[in-house]
Order: C-alpha cells, then structure tokens, then sequence
DNA sequence: CCGGCAATTTGAACCGATTCAAAATGCCCG
DNA sequence: CGGGCATTTTGAATCGGTTCAAATTGCCGG
C-alpha cells in the first residue's frame, strides 16, 4: 500500500515551499508563472490529489451544498433538483441530497447532517408539515437557507419559486373567457403553500369576475390520479355538476378526464379541464390537456443562483423570487356548453 | 463571532481526555457507561458540532458515496437514484450527486471530483458512450464502483440491473402466444447495455419460435415519444406492416399507440403494444399499456446494499445482480388478427 | 494485604492542507 | 553602489479529530 502523494512531497519534489504548492492549487496571482508551471508538472508526474477535507480545516469554505428534496420520485422535484444540480456544477460545488419523501423527520435528520459536513448553504424543498422552527433552526446554525418550490410561512429566508397564485388565475381566468361559471376546484391541499396558493389565485380570478365561490365545487384531496377520478366521481353526483374544472395539477387533471370519460361527459365540451405543470404527458393526451406550464429546472437553477449571491453577499435582505408561469391552451378546453333551460321556456 | 465547541473543550468541561470524547462519538463499547452519559450530557449542553472533514483526515472511512446518474430528468433514473438514497439513508452515509446528462465528459469531471472528496465508493448509471477505461481509472484509484442499470462491458465490477433480455423474451413470447408473427421492435439502441440486451431477448424469443427476425421490422430509434410516433409511420407505411410491436420502454410505446390511432390502426386488435418498464402512466391509457415492469427503486437499493457488500469486505470477487422484471398483461395487447388471405382462396 | 488481570482512561503525535508575518529576491533610480 | 519598493517565496503554527501504547483504576482470589 503506497502512502498517498501529499501537498508536502509535491513542494519537495518541486523545490518549493509547501505554502507556495497551496498557492498553485488555489490559483493564486501571486505565484510566478514559471513556478507554477513547474509546480503542475510536479503534480501531474506524481498524480498529486487535493485532499478537500485537510483543506476545509484551515480554510472556510467547503464548496458543499446541501439540497433537499421533498419527494425524489414526483418528476416536478426531479427536474428542480436536475436544475440545481446544473448549477452547482458549473460553480464546481458538490450537492450533497436528501430525499425527505414527505416526512418532516427524515428532513430534519437530513440537515442536521449537514451541519456536521459545514456546508455552505442549503437549497430545501419543504417536506409537508415543515414548521417555520424547522427552518428557523437550520438558519440559527448560521448555514445559508434557500426554499425551493414551496414556502413556509413567517419564515424570514430566500425562496425561490413558482408564482401558483397567478398561474391559478389564468387558469381560471381562461376558464372564465371561455364562458364558464361553475368553475370547480379539486386537489386543495392547505398544508402545502403550492396548494394554498393556488387555491388562492382561483378564488381570486372568480372574485375578480363576479362570481361566486360555491364551497360544494371545491374538493380536497391527494395530488394522484387516483385522487381526480374520484373528485370527478363526486363532482359528478351532485346535483348541478361543474362544466369546468381547475386542477391542482396535471396528475389530477388525468385522473379527472378519466373520470370524465368514465361517465361518458364530453371533455372541452360539456365540461373543461385545466391542469398545472405541464408535464410531458400534457400534450399527449387525448384530448390534450391545457394546462399551466412550470419551468421546473428554470426554478432549480434560480435558487442555486440565488444561493450562490447569498454566498456572495451574506448580508442582503432576503429575496423571494418567483418564475411567472404561462397558460398552454390545447383541446381540453373549450366554450361553456349553453345552460339547458329547464323549465324557463314555459 | 463564537469560536466552535470543539471535541477537546467537551473534553475538558466534561474532566476527560479528549480520547475518551472521541471514543464516545464513535459509540465505542470500552467507555464506561457513566462516563459516556456525562460526555453526551456535556455534548448537549455546549451545543458541540462533530466536525467529520477533521474526523476523516485521520480516520480513513468518510462515510460519503458519490451517485452518478445519466439523467435525472427521466423518471426512471430517478427513481433509482431515490432508491439508493433510501438505503445510504439508512445507513448514515451521505450522497453526493452528479447529473451527467448523457455526457461522458461530465461524467468524467464527476468521478474525478469524487476523488478528492475521499469517498468511500461510487454508485455508477453509466452515461451514453462511457468507456471501459472510464470505469477502470476510478477502480484504479481504489474506489470501489457499482455500475447501476447500465454496464459496461469488459468491466470486471460489480453490476446490479434489469434483467432486460429477460424482459424483452416476456414481452415478445406474449405476442407469439397471442398468434402474432409478425413482430417489431422500436427503439433499438446499440450505444447502451439496456438496448443491446432488450433486443437481444426480442431475437432469442423469436428464435425459439422458429421465427424469422426480419430486418424491416427493427427501428433504431431514440427512447422518447417522438420517436415512437415517427417509427409507427414509417412501419406502417410500408408493404407487410407488422401486427405486434415490442417498444424499447414506455415512453416510445405511448409515441407508437398515438401514432397507431393517427392512422386508425385498432391497438390490441389489429396491431398490439407492449412497452417496457411499467411507468405510472402506462397503467391510465387508452387502452392500458401492456408491459414488462421493472422495479426501479429495487435495483437502486440493490445497489447500494452491494456497495456496502464491497466495503465490508472488499476481497469479494465481483457481482452481476439482475433484478427480474415481470409482464403485466393490459389491454394494448391482444390475439393477432387473421392474415387476409389475398389471393389464396381464388 | 498483595499480585494479577480486565476494564477504562490518558494524551501527545499525527493526518494534510492553509495562513501570514517575515524573509528573500529582483529591479529601478539617483 | 545602495536604498526603496514591488514581487515572490518561505515555513512553522494551526485547524479539530483519531490513534494507540502506556498508565490508571477496580476487583478478585489467595
């Protein structure tokens, strides 16, 4: 077993002194041209490898980054993450990730762990349930806190994200354009600020628009397919079912045209869908799904940026930056059918 | 600015050695247990950080493996990527990540990086067009490697994935007992272990059947919907159409049953689909998707268990671990339709 | 009361980089 | 030729744990 080739053997070997072998590695001006020529030939020859934990002892910096994920499986955190890991690379940082899967404990453990690494900062999707002491207490550590995606109240930190609120009014607002005045809502989810947020812009949207919001065409449920089918289902069975629907996102929206379909109601016709996300099936299903496109590597790789000034500039207020998403229109929407007028006629 | 606890002032306001702190958090079973109670009591009150890069500097375990994936952004590499991360998780080892994005040169910039990082192994989905000497450097710098999903062959390491032939002689023996004969294959890609092996089950299977592979029928295509689409019209437009398809993944199945109902060709009737790899869609199409389900999340926890195989002991000769995949029969597929008889009855 | 053995504890050297005050070198100008 | 200044280089102290041979403590049987 050979010992391994240290700093020390390479300024030795090179004639020089070990400070003037740190220099080199850190590019340092102040090391003369021919010696730093002299020096990498050294380390090439001898296969020198920089021993990051030896360095981060004296030095600060570590060029670790902590990011943690909410849910690794769900594609929309998976390009968010792909995003930030894009970043990071070109920064030449390494990421060290988490993946919470939605609990509250295993996220925590995973950043108290990165205490012990003294990474530089963290980009945190918030798992369901995050308290703003969670965060609080990470920040209290001194470690730079970016959240991503979703925010938790109160909370006094960067965040980088989605503008849900206006995604739901366009959404809506389409909707509306279209004719449409029961608007039904399905996949509310208040403990999430994705969820409550796009709640919002609806209500919104129908506030701007003069039209009441009616507590029996707003359904709370899951995020799944599984989930809009059964919405529908509901929706459906009532009395003066919706002609349109606003989903939470384009999961839902599937599961609700299935259902649609099931019940042999015309989608774009009898009654509209809209989702949210734009995920890659959108566009290929039949009818094709309009919905709010979401640039999720786009938000991935702001928050890494965002992180990086924070880095940059420990002493700037905090930002809260949000991506402003936009309306795709394909055929899962269409005009408000004309209301049967029963009885009217007589 | 509060200068950091250290272990040697827990030492000192606890009245021991820093040794015996040491030995501590290291949950060594020769400290008595009153003192390690009085060491952790001592640890909680003055609020001590362990520090691992200046525990790694003289230890040699780091605790942190190196994950490189090929793509994050494909639902399926990150459900492996979520796998490993369940069982790193577990056993209190950090992940470092990397994205190569289907490159080579940033897979290379990776695994270098992991280098200095001292990581204790490396989890490798190997990107397109990865070399035999890629793997080996890494090996060669006496990090243990596990290629994942993919392998590269020639490589004496060890390996755990799909067992993808098998797959594909699931998949193609179905059709051959619905009656079909003639089979295509979409998607074939040579550049990767998952395409050579996948048609190579589709060949074997219909060799064992005594059926002719007929160089027509085979598409080398990429894996995306496009593609799918684009291979369906080209089959079709052709002189002896195939009545089966065997799609290279899941994806490339969608492309193709859109493009079959362009051309109103009657999917599981007069042309059936079978996809591969079971993705949560598959199930909720119209019709549903027949494929051959592979357990993502299982081969990425097979995976790290086999590292941590290797680390503990390290003289183990290399494994080559398939997980098996299973057909699940939806309706995409169904009896070939009768061959017209053109002119054999005249 | 003592020798012997097992169970604990000690603490100084060490891991491999960075730091920075001080020294060395080179160059220009009077 | 020497002083002054800018450019480079030096090297010992330091970061915060781990190691392990040696010392200490406790206990038991004789």
């Amino acid at each position: 077993m050979k010992r391994r080739v240290t700093l020390k053997d390479v300024a030795r070997y090179a004639g020089v002194a070990t400070g003037t072998v740190s220099m080199v590695m850190n590019n340092s001006p102040l090391v003369a041209a021919a010696t730093r020529e002299r020096v990498l030939r050294v380390i090439r020859e001898r296969g020198y490898v920089y021993h990051r934990a030896a360095a981060q002892l004296r030095k600060k910096r570590t060029d670790i980054v902590g990011v943690s994920t909410c849910d690794l499986v769900n594609p929309y955190f998976a390009e968010v993450a792909a995003g930030v890991e894009q970043i990071l690379e070109e920064q030449g940082r390494a990421l060290v990730l988490g993946n919470a899967r939605e609990s509250t404990v295993r996220q925590a453990r995973f950043l108290a762990t990165l205490r012990e690494y003294n990474v530089e900062g963290a980009l945190v999707m918030p798992a369901i349930g995050t308290t703003r002491a969670a965060i609080e207490e990470v920040i209290s550590w001194h470690i730079p806190l970016v959240m991503v995606t979703r925010y938790v109240p109160g909370v006094f930190c960067d965040y980088v994200g989605n503008d849900n609120r206006l995604g739901s009014v366009l959404a809506t607002r389409h909707l509306l354009d279209l004719g449409h005045r029961r608007i039904a809502f399905i996949g509310y989810n208040r403990r999430t600020s994705t969820g409550r947020d796009r709640f919002a812009g609806y209500r919104a949207a129908l506030a701007g628009a003069g039209v009441a919001l009616a507590a029996e065409l707003v359904v709370e449920c899951a995020a799944s397919r599984q989930a809009g089918f059964d919405a529908v289902t509901r929706l459906f069975a009532a009395s003066r079912p919706p002609s349109a629907i606003v989903c939470f996102n384009d999961l839902l929206a599937f599961g609700a045209m299935l259902g649609l379909q099931h019940r042999g109601v015309a989608i774009g016709g009898e009654c509209s869908v809209v989702g949210a996300d734009d995920i890659a099936e959108s566009a290929l299903w039949t009818p094709a799904l309009t919905t709010v496109a979401v640039d999720a590597e786009g938000i991935g790789r702001a928050a890494a940026h965002v992180l990086w000034q924070r880095l940059e500039d420990p002493g700037r207020s905090p930002t809260r930056q949000t991506l402003t998403p936009k309306l795709v229109v394909r055929t899962s929407s269409g005009t408000a059918p004309r209301p049967r007028l029963k009885g009217r006629t007589a």
